[in-house]
DNA sequence: CGGCTTCTTGAAAAGTATCAAATATAGTGG
DNA sequence: CCACTATATTTGATACTTTTCAAGAAGCCG
């Protein structure tokens, strides 16, 4: 998020809630930073993969549309959190209504998030979570990604299908191994956003 | 594939390809069947998950449109794949380009088949399976679909991240349980289509 | 009938999940 | 400012599921 935000700019930090499922709302333009989506049902609470725990849907990065189907239902289908700090802006811009070239853009757009989002829970560990982290890398164009930068463990369990203590141990070893740069790391309840 | 078809219906046998990657065309509408989407470089060689296997790409089922990118680029992104016989028009019909509404239809569709396809990755193996085989048969409406209707376990291996051998011991529980009728198999090279 | 492909099944090996405890940080309230 | 609570992360030992590797069975084809 290098870039100067305009007043239409909004800011989401880290494991914040972009919108929920069920709620009303416009769509986004991604112009920085990572999203996951979750499939929710109406009171909010995570429904599907094993009971009570949440159902990762699908991801977003720099340059992807949010919530797309809201132009069709006026409401969001999916939950959607920052896997990393965001920005986002009001889609389609200027205009009422995107044009037919701009959504087949987004339709083209969302199958290949799709895909990549399938392919990263194939494989063993270590390769699913060095995936996941080249992708989040190429949403932060230009920086480096420490520890710090990375979504939550609990994130990247969900997304790759693997539990938070394999994530863990993936990372140390890429630390210890020295492809990942093992700078600071973050712990302890995330900083609040007032 | 109960309706008579059209004088523009293309109909596919299991296991025959759609369109290749990167090959011009057309969108498709599909009216019957499963289809299986594989990331693959020009050459027709597949890429990605492991070296040298199919990369998986996602899904679709009856009402989703496939190819729908070629209104955009031209040429097809993925390669498509019958994973059971399948029923297919031009799309969209009559007019040449598809409303907005349309196209939003076929968003939300995208996602929403990306998310089940995210989700047939999560899980143990008969519970994967399990999920593949609803989804499916709900593209077969009416049939009560046997061992016979099924997709190749090749194909319901990549779909699930599990491998053949796992698919077809789970088949083979289901079977002796009952939660799936275990009239005929199939085996041996596939019916030629001439 | 051979040749090919798909499917089935077994036993051992590998990878990951589970469970539990310890360590770190941020916020809260005295 | 310091306990104290809540949340995140790390790590270990064990159990479990799935993969791997291999062989055989079953169907289709020329």
């Amino acid at each position: 998020m290098d870039m100067k935000p305009g007043f239409e700019t909004r800011v989401i930090e880290s494991g914040q809630t972009i919108y929920f499922a069920g709620a009303p709302g416009n769509a986004w333009l991604l112009v920085g930073g990572s999203v996951r989506l979750d499939r929710c049902d109406m009171d909010g609470e995570m429904v599907g993969e094993m009971e009570g725990e949440s159902a990762f849907a699908g991801l977003a990065i720099k340059g992807d549309v949010l919530g797309a189907e809201t132009l069709l239902f006026g409401r969001y289908t999916f939950t959607a959190t920052a896997l990393t700090s965001c920005a986002l802006v009001p889609w389609p811009g200027g205009q009422q209504a995107p044009e037919a070239a701009s959504l087949l853009k987004v339709l083209a757009d969302a199958e290949r998030r799709g895909a990549d989002a399938i392919a990263l829970r194939y494989g063993e560990a270590a390769m699913r979570v060095r995936k996941l982290i080249q992708i989040i890398a190429a949403s932060h164009p230009g920086q480096t990604l420490s520890r710090l930068m990375l979504p939550a463990l609990n994130d990247m369990a969900d997304i790759t299908a693997l539990t938070i203590g394999t994530v863990s141990r993936t990372l140390s070893l890429m630390q210890a191994d020295g492809s990942l740069s093992s700078q600071e790391r973050r712990r302890g309840r995330p900083k609040a956003c007032k």
